[in-house]
RNA sequence: GGGCAGGUGCCGGAGCGGUCAAUCGGAGCAGACUGUAAAUCUGCCGGCUUAACGCCUACAGUGGUUCGAAUCCACUCCUGCCCA
């Protein structure tokens, strides 16, 4: 593939790509180029989210070039950069490990390892000085850091920001330093972060790092991002009726964003949408787990919503000598509390083999299916 | 260091001595309607229990005033703004 067709493939989906013709330049020189992707490990599961970026990464191993991925360890155990959040404690090393480590079995469910260089960065900064920190900091003015989106509004609005907060962008600038990042990608919010990269990089003597970002995932919600921290995600490592089921839990018009930003197509709009939906779920679970698996996905999940079955799998539990009714739902975990088991049958959502049980001190003696709301159930045994 | 304004439930944000487990909005949960979609409507939304408007825990923390405090006072901690 000449150096040309190689941009337009890589430079497609982006969102925005700084720039292409040092993109270009850079593939003109025909060697591995290295593509660096930082990833904080303060959760552990990556989600679709994730993914897009993932793709892209794998879009230029494909074309021979090298991954360089990022475990910003350092970074986790200073606690949470963004948001407003309260400060999380920082984690325990032996926490950023484990985390790290589901990272990586993730990363390879996209990445093609023999083309991928794992790093943390506490490597080199754990042997950082005061000194280097300073002659980091000299490289970068408040006014710049204000510029950034999130720092402006909180500044504006009155909200705390914390001087390690402004040390986020130069850290992971200096990432790209130590590892001579020939590229890299993030999320549409990870611009300005980038860009510093490119700052540290020529006042290192570098060439500058390219810069390309990609569209931000909505979560199941519609509104926000999807995150670990918000709930609103669907992680790559979930089964497969998870993800079928989450996939189709959301709005058409979030469906179109996801086919737009996930597959990078259109979405059929002369078919019906629920259709469209399931073929969208079903695509996005056969990528992790097969076609199979997500045949069979689709079935389970059309058995339990579509004809209302209860489905194959569920939790058991045994009566014993019966035991009344809330307390069978406290006990078996479907209900968190005995308030909450006592609400829900009040407003109606337990059914006992497809008959309502409105009934909270009711002793439960027969066997069966009991169902609480849309998608819980247990199986009650003798 | 000085001055001012604040810290309330998952989030935002009322309340400013009793009627406050705390108005309202968002999120969440449940029901109706559906395509487990969205929108809409209704209800719930700290916990415990022999269900009783009974008990426990809660309005940054500690102590105090009071028959009674989220509400008043003192100190402490935290945040923002202005001045240095």
């Amino acid at each position: 593939m000449s150096p040309e067709q190689q941009l337009e493939t890589l430079a497609a989906g982006a969102e925005r790509l700084v720039s292409p013709e040092e993109l270009l330049h850079k593939l003109r020189s025909k060697r591995p180029l290295r593509v660096k992707l930082g990833f904080d490990p303060s959760s552990p599961d990556l989600h679709l989210g994730h993914l897009v970026v993932l793709d892209k990464v794998r879009a230029f191993q494909d074309l021979g070039h090298k991954a360089v991925i990022i475990i910003g360890d350092y970074t986790a155990r200073i606690g949470d950069p963004t948001g407003r959040s309260k400060t999380r404690p920082p984690l325990d090393p032996d926490q950023v490990n484990a985390n790290a480590k589901t990272y990586t079995d993730q990363v390879f469910k996209v990445l093609l390892p023999e083309q991928t260089e794992i790093r943390r960065n506490g490597e080199w900064f754990d042997r950082f000085s005061y000194a280097d920190v300073l002659r980091l900091n000299a490289e970068m003015t408040v006014a710049r850091l204000l510029e950034r989106d999130d720092f402006r509004k909180r500044y504006s609005e009155g909200a705390p920001i914390t001087l390690t907060e402004f040390q986020y962008p130069l850290m992971q600038g200096h990432d790209s330093v130590v590892v001579h990042a020939d590229i890299e990608l993030g999320g549409s919010d990870q611009l300005f972060n980038n860009l510093v990269g490119r700052d540290l990089q020529r006042a290192a003597g570098q060439e500058p790092q390219i810069v390309m970002v990609l569209p931000i995932l909505p979560g199941l919600d519609g509104v926000q991002k999807m995150s670990k921290s918000l709930g609103n995600y669907v992680g790559l490592a979930e089964d497969a009726s998870q993800i079928f089921g989450k996939t189709m839990s959301i709005s058409d018009e979030l469906m179109t964003q996801w086919f737009r930003i996930l597959l990078r197509r259109e979405s059929d709009p002369s078919q019906h949408p629920m259709e469209t939906k399931k073929s969208l779920a079903r695509t996005l679970v056969a990528r992790f787990h097969g076609e199979a698996a997500a045949a069979d996905a689709q079935g389970a999940w059309e058995r339990q919503f579509s004809q209302r079955k209860a489905p194959d799998e569920m939790p058991e539990l045994s009566l014993g000598q019966g035991k009344k009714l809330w307390e069978l739902l406290r006990d078996s975990g479907l209900a968190a509390s005995g308030a909450e088991a006592r609400r829900l049958i009040q407003q109606g959502a337990v059914a006992l083999d497809g008959h309502r049980l409105t009934e909270e001190n009711q002793i439960i003696r027969t066997a069966g299916t009991l169902k609480c709301g849309k998608r819980k159930f247990l199986r009650l045994t003798p």
